[in-house]
DNA sequence: CTAGGTGCAAAAGGTTTGCGGTTAA
DNA sequence: TTAACCGCAAACCTTTTGCACCTAG
């Protein structure tokens, strides 16, 4: 049922947009909604791949590009590292652990986005705003208990 | 008597981090201070070389990093694009315009620091943030009157 | 049927690196 | 004096692109 939820709604947000539903995009979709842990493209072609062992890297990105075009995922750049992929739609910022590179998505209470949306106000047209906090995650906090 | 003080600066902060100061961390430090535009390694490289021509990117890179490091200077980036550097070390925001390109700093209140702050108290240990906005930029808004 | 999508391999673009020569402290 | 730094060119890595083939609608 979920992954028919999943479907219906790629689906539809490919047809709203002119595009064609195919195997690629679909898996592709899948895997991010499955995972959190914000996969690069390389580690989505990895997933892919097991389902579809001929599917390519370079396809793999033209449906990432796809997904973030139509706003069915979001991209997560952390300096020039390699991009990241995040299915999780609600507003929210991510924290990049500098210790393992890790990224994890932190909920922003409405509160946060309503401060923030004035500081705009001085002429600039926001359209949209992201939050990325770097520190040290829990896990990487027990290991090195500094 | 700014350019003296600007020398103090970096030569205290990179002897205090065991670093040389050399004519070309120097004059890529005047850049990123002159500069409110947040200029690329190359436009860096570019303003260098009027004062030294023999002066390489890679240095221009080098020197950059260095200055990162030392917390003189911040990388901003936006997507993949080439890497940003901005000498304003007040904590602010950055706003990217779609339709041109450019970054403009936005000052954000000392509130808006206070209310992010205890968003991360769940285990993170939260060293730093970046707040990124993007929109279009007044000049873009009337080139473009939507 | 046919425009849009895929797979491949090659190219692009930004950044980093190895190395021999140079220089700040 | 000598470890750190520089300039150069080549390497690197992620991402994009051109093209022939394929397929969803």
């Amino acid at each position: 049922m979920l992954r028919d939820k999943t479907k219906t709604v790629l689906d539809e947000t490919l047809a709203g947009n002119g595009l064609r539903m195919t195997r690629q995009r679909q898996l592709v979709y899948e895997v991010l909604m499955a995972e959190t842990t914000h996969p690069t493209a390389d580690d989505v072609h990895r997933q892919v791949r097991k389902k579809m062992p001929s599917v390519s890297l370079a396809t793999v990105y033209n449906c990432l590009e796809t997904l973030v075009e139509c706003g069915l995922i979001r991209q997560v750049n952390r300096d020039r590292d390699s991009s990241r992929f995040c299915g999780n739609l609600n507003e929210h910022a991510h924290f990049h652990c500098n210790a393992c590179g890790s990224v994890h998505d932190i909920d922003l209470s409405e509160n946060t986005l309503a401060e923030l949306a004035p500081k705009q106000a001085t002429g600039f047209q926001v359209k949209q705003f992201e939050i990325n906090f770097r520190g040290v995650c829990p896990q990487c906090q027990k290991k090195h208990p500094l």
